[in-house]
DNA sequence: GCCAACGTTGGC
DNA sequence: GCCAACGTTGGC
C-alpha cells in the first residue's frame, strides 16, 4: 500500500469531472514523462491512496481523495492519431506510455497549495518544492497520515 | 555519451 | 504571460 500526489489540470479532468464519470472513475492518460510513467507501471497497486491534485489553476492544491482502482495498462491516447498525446513510436505490441484507473474516494474541501506550506511536516513534499514539475510524487506514510488528519476537511 | 538548444510545466 | 526548473532531443 502506497500513497501518492496526482496532478491533473481542472480544465482537462478536474475533481467534478472525475464524480460524474461512470464508477467515478478515469483512466489517468497523458503521462508523458518516465518517471511518473515508472511510478504507475512498477509501484501502482490497486486500492493505493491517491491526493487528487489541481494544477495550473488559479487556485492550485488538494480537490479530493481518490485511491488506485486498477493495475497499469497501455495509455490508449499514445495510439490515437487525433489526440495531442499519440506517440508515433508506440505500438501496439511494444506501448510506450501506461497508465492506472484513478477512482474518486471522496471530495473535500480544497486544500491550497499556500495552506499547504503552512505545515512544517509537510515542508520535504516533492510538490511543495521549488522548480518542481513532476505530476505523480509518492506520498510518505506519515505526510498522508498528517494530510488527513489535519488539513482534510469534508 | 556529452551538452547546448529547445520545449514543457506550473506557480506566481 | 513571465520565467525558473528541468526533461528531452539531436549534433558531434
Amino acid at each position: 500500500m502506497r500513497y501518492w500526489l496526482m496532478k491533473s489540470e481542472p480544465g482537462d479532468v478536474s475533481i467534478d469531472h472525475l464524480a460524474s464519470f461512470a464508477e467515478q472513475t478515469v483512466a489517468w492518460y497523458g503521462v508523458r514523462n518516465y518517471l511518473a510513467r515508472n511510478f504507475m507501471r512498477d509501484q501502482m497497486t490497486v486500492g493505493d491512496g491517491v491526493l487528487f491534485y489541481h494544477s495550473n489553476c488559479k487556485v492550485p492544491g488538494i480537490a479530493g481523495i481518490a485511491k488506485v482502482s486498477s493495475v497499469a495498462y497501455p495509455d490508449a491516447t499514445q495510439f490515437d492519431q487525433k489526440s495531442k498525446y499519440f506517440d508515433e513510436k508506440a505500438t501496439q505490441e511494444m506501448p510506450r506510455w501506461f497508465n492506472v484507473d484513478v477512482q474518486l474516494v471522496k471530495k473535500i474541501a480544497h486544500i491550497s497549495l499556500d495552506e499547504m506550506r503552512q505545515h512544517e511536516a509537510l515542508e520535504n513534499m516533492r510538490t511543495l518544492q521549488r522548480g518542481n514539475r513532476l505530476s505523480i510524487t509518492p506520498i510518505d506514510p506519515a505526510e498522508w497520515k498528517y494530510i488527513l488528519q489535519h488539513l482534510v476537511r469534508d
